[in-house]
RNA sequence: GGAGAAAUACUCAAGUGGUUGAAGAGGAUGGUCUUGAAAACCAUUAGUAGGUGCAAGCCUAGCGCGAGUUCGAAUCUCGCUUUCUCCGCCA
């Protein structure tokens, strides 16, 4: 949520930054809705401080055998003035709401304007990889080696999910404990979040009220619940409503969970297999920082992104995403992208992003700083990594001619040691 | 899933319709005394959100959350959430 004090008094500067994100929105009128707010507010607020000081003399009234009456009617007399001014209040309450609260992130200033279009690539790690050989694509690998089964996860649960099987459910599980451990290593905090989360927490996160279609709701659960779509939307929540003391951060932690997502719907060829599925696996990274902190909680996060692909030894890029690219919440993202040479194509493993004020303004997340005035916390999340992209990409990557695939040095320790996957025989 | 009880400030806790935004105790902070500490005594201690004002301040909201009854609600009514106890089920 961005701050209306903000807007009010740098609209122009506002609307360009909107559109620099390409999002429309009606800040005019949003700001003289704000303005006839508080004048009304201003009028009612009076007049109950008048009934409040009448009704106080009651007492008084009564000892001294005053009218009492005459009080009862008179506060009455203001209370009933003062319905219709509260009933105008909400509907202006509720038109402010509307187009607040779906507001976006305003994007950095150093961000390129548009959409993916101008999103740019400003770091690449190895070179492309080369092949002598006819090379087959992540879903052809996962199938000949035994790794994932598709059919069986259509029968099971439908189209958009698969089976880990055998030596990919141990890959699968080597990444995501190799992830944990490097976290580990650096000094974040493991965490293990619900993935059933209620509305509010959906509201923090930025996901509601503009995104509620993407997510799985429960609606058995009364008042309905959701589905968690990433772990950062359990994080972001973990100080919800609190003040902590500006001693106490900045908070690291890093989650495993699976993250289910609607959005699976469609396919494109590059998408096939488990580039895009209804649930998918991530460890993601978190920080809660002061205001003045968040930019080095960035590059630390970036820096740890990249550490992992790297380890894995993965060729992939970093793009700096252009402002309408970079998330609803966010107010910059860098993607880490790790290639696929089956589509020729980057795809994104992890996004780094930091949220400033925007999520912690939702939630009210603060801290007192050592002026001892009360700040909002600044969120930062970036993945981890999320393991339905680096499981294709190794496969693809360090395929061999006759068909196996290298395991990554570093995961053979979660793997009892095994260095290649060989196709299984019919 | 069923039945019951509870939720008040940093903590415990009093409070069943009226100057109660809240007694009391503990804790914390400051002070007196002391070489220093402890003890004792004294004082302070709702943070917050919103509005208004140059400011000091003032006003509104706020006793789990949300509605309602009433001239007036921590107190009465309804819905919800969470916690605890018991039963059922179960890893």
């Amino acid at each position: 949520m961005l701050d209306i004090n903000y807007i009010i008094e740098n609209k122009e500067h506002v609307k360009e930054l909107l559109k620099r994100k390409m999002y429309e929105a009606d800040i005019d009128g949003l700001v003289k809705n704000v303005e006839e707010k508080r004048k009304l507010q201003k009028i009612t607020e009076d007049n109950k401080a008048e009934q409040n000081k009448l009704s106080k003399s009651v007492p008084q009234a009564k000892k001294e055998g005053g009218d009492v009456n005459a009080i009862f009617a008179k506060v009455k007399a203001l209370s009933a003035e003062n319905k219709e001014n509260e009933e105008k209040l909400k509907v202006l309450e509720s038109q402010i709401n509307e187009i607040l609260y779906a507001l976006p992130n305003l994007p950095d200033e150093d961000l390129l304007e548009g959409g993916k279009e101008n999103n740019k690539p400003i770091y690449y790690y190895k070179d492309k990889p080369e092949f002598s050989f006819k090379i087959k694509n992540h879903v052809e690998l996962a199938e000949s080696l035994g790794l994932i089964d598709y059919d069986r996860a259509a029968k099971v649960s439908g189209h958009g999910t698969w089976f880990y099987t055998n030596l990919g459910a141990r890959l699968e599980w080597a990444l995501l404990n190799f992830f944990i451990n490097e976290h580990i290593n650096d000094g974040f905090e493991f965490m293990m979040p619900p993935h059933i989360l209620n509305y509010e927490s959906g509201f923090t996160a930025g996901q509601f009220p503009k995104f509620e279609g993407d997510v799985f709701e429960l609606k058995g659960m009364d008042p309905a619940k959701f589905l968690l779509p990433t772990a950062e939307t359990a994080l972001v929540n973990y100080y919800r409503n609190e003040i902590l003391d500006g001693s106490e951060l900045p908070k690291k932690f890093f989650a495993y969970s699976p993250c289910y997502r609607k959005e699976a719907g469609s396919y494109r060829t590059e998408e096939r297999g488990m580039i895009r599925g209804y649930q998918f696996n991530k460890v993601e990274m978190f920080e809660y920082t002061k205001e003045d902190e968040s930019d080095a909680a960035f590059e630390e996060l970036l820096r740890k992104a990249k550490s992992l692909v790297e380890k894995l030894g993965l060729h992939y890029r970093v793009s700096k995403l252009a402002a309408a690219d970079c998330s609803h919440s966010m107010a910059r993202t860098y993607d880490i992208e790790v290639y696929l040479p089956s589509i020729g194509i980057y795809k994104e493993v992890s996004s780094v992003s930091n949220a400033r004020s925007y999520q912690a303004r939702r939630g009210m997340m603060r801290y007192r700083g050592a002026d001892g005035k009360l700040h909002y916390m600044h969120t930062l999340n970036g993945s981890g990594l999320a393991t339905s992209r680096v499981f294709p990409a190794i496969l693809e990557q360090f395929q061999q001619e006759d068909g196996s695939v290298i395991v990554p040095e570093v995961l053979r320790p979660y793997m009892g040691g095994i260095s290649v996957i060989k196709p299984i025989k019919k």
